[in-house]
DNA sequence: AGACTCCGGATTGTCGACATTATTGGGGAT
DNA sequence: ATCCCCAATAATGTCGACAATCCGGAGTCT
C-alpha cells in the first residue's frame, strides 16, 4: 500500500470522486490495484459511504471494476480493448470534425491555428511529451466548434479510460512528424467549411493512429 | 405517487438497479418525474442504501439526473439531445456495420436474412410496433457479429437514454416500407464481404432515420 | 399588495455499528 | 507430503439513526 499523507479534507462525495477519478487518470495507483475502502476512506479523510459512491460512479464509467463482494480494483484494459476504444474514437471524432466544419468561426481557426503553430514548435524541439499535451488540446477545440455535447463527452471517457497507452503512438519514431502533417490537413478542411472534407481529414489522421497503435502493440506483445 | 403494491424482495442492490432500471425504459416513471429514495424504498422493499447505490449508477448512465440535496429525477432527454444521441448511433453503428461485414459467417446471413424475412411480414400486416421489435433485433444482430464490445454497450446505452422517442419514426407513414427496403440493401452489403458497402448502406438508412426523426420532432413541436 | 424572514416538514447526505461473505493459514487425517 | 476442513481475519454489504439542506407557507413589515 502507497505510503502518502492523508490528504486535506474533502468531506463530500463530489469531492471524493473527482479525487479518485484524477488519481487513477493521473497513474498514482497501480493498474488493477485493489482499491480498499476503508484505506481509500482513511487516505482521502472521507467516510466509507462517500468512498462506495465514488467507486459505483467509476464503476459505471469504466474507470474502475467492482465484484460483488469482493470489492473493487483499477480497471485494466487490455491491448485488444484499446484498440476497440480507439476505432470507436476514429467514429465519433469524424462525426465532430464533421459537424465543426459547419459551425466554426474565423475566431475558432484563429485559435486552432494557434495551436497548430505550437505543435509545430514542439515537434521542432523534440518535445514528445509537450506535443502530446496540445494535440489533446486540439482535439478538444475541435470538439467544442461541434458543439455536440453527447459525443464529445462520449470521446472523453475513452479518453481517461486509455490513459494507459496516450504515449504509445506518440512515441514511435517518426509519428510527431507525420502526426503534424495530418493536424495540419485538419484545419485546412475544417477552414474550407466542407464537412466531408472534415470528416475525410479526420479520419485520415485517426486511421493512422490506430495503425500506429496496432504496430506499437504487436511489437509490445512479441517482448 | 404511484399506488403499486410493494414487489417482491430483491434484497441486493443488483437486483434493485436492474429493476429500477427496467422500469424506466419500460416508462413506468413519468418523464422528469421525482425518485424519493424512501418511497422507492419501500416500493422494492430495499433499504435506502441500495436505492441509493442504484441511483448513482442510473446517474452516471444517463437515465437519471441527480442534483446535490435535491433528490433524483427520471432524467428528460430533449428534442436537440435525442438528435445527437441518433447522430452519434449513425457513427458508431457504421462502424459495427463494417466491421460485421469482415466477420460475418453463413450461419450470420441466414439469421439475418430471416429477421429480415419476418420484417417483411410485419410490414404487410400493418404492424408497425412488431416491426420496431424486430428492427432492434435486427440491429443487435450486426452488433453481435461485429464483436466489438466497446461500441456495442455503448450504442445499447444510447439507445435507453433515448427510449421515449423510439416510435417517432417508425409510426411516419410510408416510413415501414422505406426501412424494409434500407434493411435489404444492408444484408446484402454485409453479405458481399465489402466493408465499405456495409458501412455505406448502415449510414444511407441510419441518415434517413436521422432525417424522419427530425421532422418529426419538428411537426412536434409546432404543435 | 408585495416582499421579506423565518419556521416546520420533507428529503437527502453522512456516519458508525453490525451482518455477510471471501480469503488465508494451520492442523489433522490419509 | 498432500489434501481437506475449519477457524480467524479482512473486506464488503446493509441497516438505522442523526445531521445538513431544501422547499413552501405563515406571518410580518413596509
Amino acid at each position: 500500500m502507497s505510503t502518502e499523507r492523508r490528504e486535506a479534507e474533502p468531506r463530500n462525495s463530489l469531492e471524493v470522486y473527482r479525487r479518485l477519478r484524477e488519481g487513477i487518470i493521473a497513474g498514482r495507483f497501480q493498474s488493477n490495484e485493489r482499491l480498499v475502502e476503508a484505506d481509500l476512506s482513511h487516505m482521502l479523510g472521507a467516510g466509507r459511504t462517500a468512498i462506495r459512491a465514488a467507486l459505483v460512479r467509476l464503476d459505471q464509467e469504466g474507470l474502475v471494476t467492482r465484484e460483488p463482494n469482493r470489492g473493487a480494483r483499477v480497471r485494466l484494459v487490455s491491448d485488444r480493448e484499446a484498440l476497440e476504444i480507439e476505432q470507436v474514437r476514429v467514429a465519433l471524432e469524424q462525426l465532430l470534425a464533421r459537424q465543426a466544419a459547419t459551425r466554426m468561426t474565423p475566431a475558432d481557426l484563429l485559435d486552432l491555428r494557434g495551436i497548430l503553430r505550437e505543435m509545430t514548435e514542439r515537434v521542432q524541439a523534440g518535445d514528445p511529451l509537450g506535443y502530446s499535451e496540445l494535440n489533446a488540446r486540439f482535439h478538444q477545440k475541435i470538439w467544442a466548434i461541434a458543439d455536440q455535447k453527447v459525443a464529445a463527452g462520449l470521446v472523453a471517457n475513452l479518453k481517461s479510460q486509455s490513459i494507459r497507452f496516450q504515449y504509445q503512438t506518440i512515441l514511435q519514431p517518426g509519428r510527431p512528424h507525420d502526426s503534424l502533417r495530418e493536424h495540419g490537413q485538419i484545419v485546412e478542411a475544417l477552414a474550407s467549411g466542407d464537412p466531408d472534407a472534415g470528416e475525410a481529414a479526420m479520419r485520415h489522421h485517426l486511421r493512422q493512429v490506430v495503425e500506429t497503435l496496432k504496430s506499437a502493440i504487436a511489437r509490445h506483445q512479441g517482448r
